[in-house]
DNA sequence: GAAATCAGGTAAACTGTTTTACTGAAGGAC
DNA sequence: GTCCTTCAGTAAAACAGTTTACCTGATTTC
């Protein structure tokens, strides 16, 4: 009969203390435990290989230290490198601070059920991090304005107050132009993102017409074609543009899967990228360094909007939850500062005790130009 | 001030019945309840909009109904269509039976903290499903022999006493080796997986040779070269097997990565695949679909390996609970069965009964052929 | 008519933590 | 010698459910 995990009481009892006791040294709350009695615990919960329980320390805090990351309902969401990078961040920085994360995905089901809202009440989860989110999702209205813990990651809507946290797109499209000008280029098109549906499809069509525009060179209408994000309609998007454009020197594609499909139409048409055409793409997916030739293209960090919209959440629960006693908190740390080279709680998990983590200011995930080999100099 | 979320006792006060009751009606052990009672507490749960929280529930039974899902440390594991086949079939299956899914990532932090120990031990989560482990995982060894919900899916290692779920690799090569022996070919070759490293990789070599053996085909040990399970690697393979026996009509690569390498390998050699070489490959990615020309193959269903393994995992955890209540259970169920006519339980989430689940009987997956167009028929 | 059964329900104990408010003892000031 | 701090720690009440054992009144059974 194997006797079942120690409970805090078991290790109260084995080391002569109180529960309490145990409680304030796991917790670190322990400037008024003798580092004799401490250590005398540590020692108790080491041989009895005492875990508390999970359950039972977030039942008095309604916590489970857990985010949800949601998912759209496309087929093989997880087998996607853009999803793949963003919850390999929010991963790392999750389980950084203790954290875990669970998956949902948002289809009929979890709508119809309004999963988003019951697994916040019934305390499965303390926050939500949705990838992937379109104005599709109808639901997301039901949140907005609220202060329900839900961040958006990578897109923004206009119409619903909601929390987002986005790639720097308009200093993507800044770059692009200037490269682009740089190099020499005046007659430039566009295959852009699913207009007036993505918001950061727009943002960056906008700012990159603008960008341009300052350095005098105009683009019409003509010249920007939606290419739907996917390899096979910015084939056609770029087919058209160098169809009716054949003096065209230069394309940014708002992707890299389009910039793809514009090498493919390029190639189609008897046009040489690197030589007599100029491709610039946008995300440097793995494909891109390996295309022929390598893709000029800008670096978005997913990976690390996947930590700051992670960091974000975890700052925003914290603050939650501080409402009265961050007086006490701010305390605690000056109190704990001095007396800190004690040794640590050995195998009781005790998370780093202030977050410290410099946030971008504004939201922004940093970007920058990657060239490779796609963009032409016409210079001299 | 908003008052905070409702409990069982609001529901019980607003009722006029006890906590106990409402506990009973929302666990369907309501064979003791009139139903004018029932439909009572269902309404205030409704109007309060009550739901149980998670974390008290699972306190008595110690069971956070939730399965992790351990991915090994590949830069960009969830980038990948093989991972993300098998989480949508873990994730369906759990979200049926009211199980939540976590992430793990078996990096050195997670095994040098024994975080797959510690995560059962302090009731994070009640099982663990390890998808792409290898033998270099060697802290498997730790739990090797021990009753530990653990499943490792689609590898076995004959030197650990794990519990494993796999597809049927020794099917798949005796449904391609009839395919090409019936095709008319005789001289075959294999670029096979990481031979003595990966389990299933040598029991797809093992079977493909065995079974042309039966039909009188001989596969000598230089007609099997080892191509990683990767395209670059596949492709060298391939290029070797091409050179050294350039009289091969066909070759079996152990996964489509490898048959992709094939190709290129083929074409660089001025063969022509599905004219005059003959490729298949095993998976059935969607890239085989799209190949030039389209790819013979092996399907290998990792999205049912996913719902098979979440299966297996949950009646383990419901037998080791029924330990003593078996006959409790069989009962409960004969009692509800006539009286079943009755409204569902609207807000409140009710898992479905039994599993009721037609698992397959040896943890075997099915495969089946898929017949494109890179296998030549030389009969006639 | 007494005993047994049953339907419908409840009280109280239990799960394992955190947290608040208190206590006893020792040391210092007067 | 008494009073006030401070130190080190504790008792008990949350937190929100589940579960076991019991109760009451009505119907059956003999």
């Amino acid at each position: 009969m194997a006797k079942s995990r120690p409970s805090i009481r078991d290790v109260a009892r084995e080391s002569g203390v109180s529960p309490t006791t145990v409680s304030l040294i796991i917790n670190q709350v322990d400037e008024r435990i003798s580092s004799a009695t401490r250590s005398r615990v540590l020692k108790t919960i080491d041989r009895l290989q005492y875990k508390p329980s999970r359950l039972a320390q977030g039942l008095p805090s309604k916590s489970s230290k857990t985010l949800a990351i949601i998912l759209p309902d496309l087929h093989m969401a997880f087998a996607d490198a853009y999803f793949g990078e963003i919850i390999s961040g929010i991963y790392d920085h999750a389980a950084e601070q203790d954290y875990r994360i669970t998956l949902e995905v948002a289809r009929r089901s979890f709508v119809r059920s309004k999963r988003y809202l019951n697994i916040l009440d019934d305390c499965s989860v303390d926050g939500l991090l949705f990838l992937g989110a379109t104005e599709e999702h109808r639901w997301l209205e039901e949140c907005s304005g609220s202060d329900r813990p839900l961040i958006i990651v990578n897109n923004r809507f206009p119409q619903w107050d909601l929390d987002s946290i986005l790639c720097d797109y308009p200093m993507a499209a800044r770059l692009v132009a200037d490269h682009l000008f740089a190099q020499g280029h005046r007659h430039i098109g566009m295959v852009c993102g699913p207009s007036a549906k993505v918001y950061t499809a727009d943002e960056l069509t906008n700012a990159f017409i603008d960008r341009l525009a300052e350095h005098g060179v105009a683009i019409r209408d003509r010249l920007v074609v939606d290419g739907e994000f996917n390899v096979g309609p910015g084939q056609r998007a770029a087919a058209q543009l160098l169809a009716t454009e054949p003096n065209l020197t230069a394309i940014f594609c708002g992707n890299d899967k389009m910039a793809l499909g514009a090498y493919q139409a390029a190639r189609a048409m008897g046009r040489h990228v690197g030589t007599d055409l100029s491709i610039v793409g946008c995300d440097d997916l793995p494909a891109a360094a390996t295309a022929d030739p390598p893709m000029t293209t800008v670096r978005l960090n997913y990976y690390d909007l996947g930590v700051a919209a992670c960091a974000r959440m975890l700052r925003r629960l914290g603050l939650a939850k501080s409402n009265g006693n961050a007086q006490k908190t701010a305390d605690a740390a000056k109190a704990a500062g001095p007396s800190d080279g004690e040794a640590k709680a050995p195998s009781v998990a005790v998370p780093a005790k202030a977050p410290r983590h410099v946030l971008p200011p504004a939201g922004r995930i940093p970007v920058r130009l990657v060239e490779r080999q796609s963009v032409v100099s016409l210079n001299v």
